[in-house]
DNA sequence: GCCAACGTTGGC
DNA sequence: GCCAACGTTGGC
């Protein structure tokens, strides 16, 4: 089993629509970067845990744990030629994007992004590290162990 | 809104 | 295949 962090903007997608969605599940849309669509498509698994991040916004951080919970398909997103994700260059033969869904585990306290840095023995964290951008990144199982930690531990 | 850092595109 | 120009991300 492998960790991942997954960054969502809260304005489009936030853990509370992830609380009211059908099975607290969702397709993981949008995603238009190869990099995190090959996580998704090579090394995810149904039952990866998830942190869920809130990102661009006023307090960015943890907002909750899920899990994945399916395997890769097509992201819809890119044949809708309305959606703001859509991909002319890409076909329902080959298409271009996909996902997994990802399932609320619970929603969290917010652990915010400067309370993640302060925290010493995350600072090799992908998602930490200097100008990384990817919205999908890997988590180790010890950073895994430790943000739950964190989580359980009071927001002060 | 700024801007550093990174990814993508396209001409050559 | 190089690399400049451009676009995007995301914290601040």
């Amino acid at each position: 089993m492998s960790y991942w962090l997954m960054k969502s903007e809260p304005d489009e997608f936030s853990i509370d629509d992830l609380a009211r969605a059908p099975d607290k599940s969702t397709p993981w849309f949008g995603v238009r970067n190869y990099q995190a669509r090959n996580y998704m498509r090579d090394a995810m698994r149904v039952g990866d845990g998830v942190l869920f991040y809130h990102s661009s916004c006023e307090v960015p951080g943890i907002a909750g744990l899920a899990r994945v919970a399916s395997g890769p398909y097509p992201d819809e997103t890119q044949f809708d030629r309305k959606s703001k994700y859509f991909d002319p260059k890409s076909t329902r033969e080959a298409p271009r994007w996909l996902l997994v869904d990802v399932e609320l585990v619970r929603k969290t306290r917010l652990l915010g992004l400067e309370e993640l840095r302060a925290c010493a023995d995350l600072a090799d964290m992908a998602t930490l590290r200097r100008g990384n951008r990817l919205s999908i990144t890997p988590v180790t199982a010890g950073e895994w162990k430790i943000v739950t930690k964190l989580l359980a531990r009071d927001g002060r």
